[in-house]
DNA sequence: ATAATTTGTGTAATCGTTTACGCAATTACA
DNA sequence: TGTAATTGCGTAAACGATTACACAAATTAT
């Protein structure tokens, strides 16, 4: 019928009536008839209008449009959180930009400027937000920390991992299947970052009684090659102490450690017992598949989602409140 | 120093210029002094001001911003392509709408419809784009299809895998490696469509003189049980033929035929040959290996965008245009 | 010294919506 | 029949930027 957007003020002449009562009929709000109603949304139909979000935005100060800061969307585990949060947000009419951080400082500073510039309704950060430009604050954007808390700010809230119980129960679960030399590979982000993988391992230990040598803890950087890392780490361990229960960070380390295991004719599980964290597919796959620790991402999303959206609907703040999301072990071959 | 965002006016009142000043300074555009470019940048950084980009779109008519419609990020594939996709345009100053389409053509319209509101500048589709509502088409958002070309409007460009060659190439190294009684399984979108992977196999197969049974070749539905649904499949006919070779149009099929030989107690790679498609992770971390064929996500991300953008620039319309992205094999232990 | 050019700035219209306000026509109520 | 309430619609300002045009002041050329 035409080969050109067209505008409200357009549909208003073609019906020769006024943009406000277009408007009005459009939003099904304030006064019209049944009459006119059904001449522009002919009209409307005839030449596929659609509205200009960019003017309603300016008019109205809403944009319905949520930003997602990621560190890697190639990760399981985010892209899983990017599928939920995109489903459970889209039933509300929010669409999302989505931004790759690589946990780089500088890279999510410049996100959070275009996010500001763009007036995003709110944002969902996996991130510390350790370092918040001036203006994004001055914005007054509603924000949800997942997975990690807010350093610069208290008042964000967060939707958090239950880490410390996490590690305990795999550290548990390795000492009942009477591992006596346990290590823990911990991943470490390259915004300097651990969790609380660590302490909650260290706390089952001394709890146990065991003894915790130099070697016991050693942290990897995150990164593609974080399970080769760990392969070449494990390896020369297992040449020099006799370790039988390794508690991995991450999957991805854990499928590392059962690599070295292979290299140096450690038999899994008879002989070293691995458990990793996070349940990616990794886990499923190798032979012997990997014991780990699960959260639903689906769970994490939709509460950060939740929340979120509380938000900016009802103006409470929620100010600084953690919720966690518990975790389950799942029992696999390699630990039994 | 505030906790409001400041507008370009306030600027201007500010430094007791005009707006159309402060205008062309933030856009280093027309002519101005030094002095009150001075004087205008340190108001702008002692305010923290951003710019707003809904009024500047609308003014503009250009959003910088492109549309990624993708069946799902959670699909190893297709989130490796929202990442390359969102850093190769960041680099020109692009934001990306990304959206998961579960390949449904209702989600796909909703979306399309949602996007010429946005006035996005341009869109990145891995869809057929086979029903497209009408003010999109009137709103002519240049468009490039990646991995599909676009059914409805032949002069949609499009980036594609070589799929035919890289079937050929799949089924021509499982008959090098002397198999006799090679089936193939072929994934089958839920809009219907297959790719061009059955007709590679086919044509192979004929060229070499070889049967083609009515169980030569089974379609099966893609979904997160695509796995499992082939290993049942697979199963059932290996009790039934003498089946030594097996071309999967995924790993994730490839992985379930590789359960089902296990469960049939048939030896890979001695007694039955595997090969996959899309060199995930997946097909690496099985005993034994996958062997697969690749392609890079990374080039056909970049081939997308790069078109994409001198669409947008140029007005080169590239009309019709298919660019053809090379494959190769890589051979694991499932085909030693 | 005068004319021509360049430079810095301001005025005001514009992009496509929304919405407060006002007014006339219609309907309800007495 | 007269007054009050309701209904449907239009006018015009506003959101925050960009930009064509005009014009005075400063600079350069003649």
């Amino acid at each position: 019928m035409q080969n050109k957007k067209i505008s409200l003020k357009e549909i208003a002449q073609l019906a020769g009536i006024s943009t406000a009562s277009v408007s009005r009929i459009l939003n099904q709000k304030g006064r019209y008839s049944k009459q006119t109603e059904k001449k522009v949304l002919e009209i409307v139909d005839k030449y596929g209008y659609t509205i200009n979000t960019a003017a309603k935005s300016l008019r109205s100060n809403q944009t319905k449009t949520i930003g997602l800061m990621i560190p890697d969307i190639t990760n399981e585990f985010n892209s899983k959180i990017a599928f939920y949060c995109e489903q459970y947000l889209h039933q509300f009419g929010y669409s999302l930009f989505i931004c790759s951080t690589n946990n780089s400082n500088e890279i999510e500073k410049s996100y959070l400027l275009d996010f500001t510039s763009k007036n995003i309704d709110g944002l969902i950060a996996i991130s510390h937000l350790a370092d918040v430009p001036k203006s994004f604050s001055n914005a007054n954007i509603p924000t949800v920390t997942l997975d990690r808390y807010c350093l610069s700010n208290k008042n964000i809230p967060a939707v958090l991992t239950d880490e410390y119980g996490g590690s305990n129960q795999a550290t548990e679960h390795l000492i009942k299947k009477e591992c006596k030399n346990i290590i823990a590979l911990i991943p470490i982000a390259n915004d300097g970052y651990t969790s609380d993988r660590s302490d909650g391992f260290l706390d089952v230990l001394k709890k146990n009684n065991m003894t915790i040598h130099s070697f016991t803890l050693t942290k990897i950087n995150v990164s593609q090659s974080s399970g080769i890392d760990a392969e070449s780490i494990v390896a020369d361990l297992l040449q020099k102490h006799p370790i039988d229960g390794i508690f991995c960070g991450s999957d991805r380390i854990a499928l590392g450690a059962l690599y070295a295991c292979r290299r140096c004719n450690k038999k899994v599980p008879q002989e070293v017992k691995i458990i990793g964290f996070d349940n990616s597919t990794y886990s499923q796959l190798p032979t012997p598949s990997l014991s780990t620790i699960g959260r639903s991402s689906k769970q994490l999303s939709e509460k950060a989602c939740h929340l979120l959206i509380n938000i900016i609907n009802n103006e409470e703040t929620m100010a600084g409140q953690k919720i966690y999301e518990p975790i389950r072990l799942i029992e696999r071959e390699s630990t039994k």
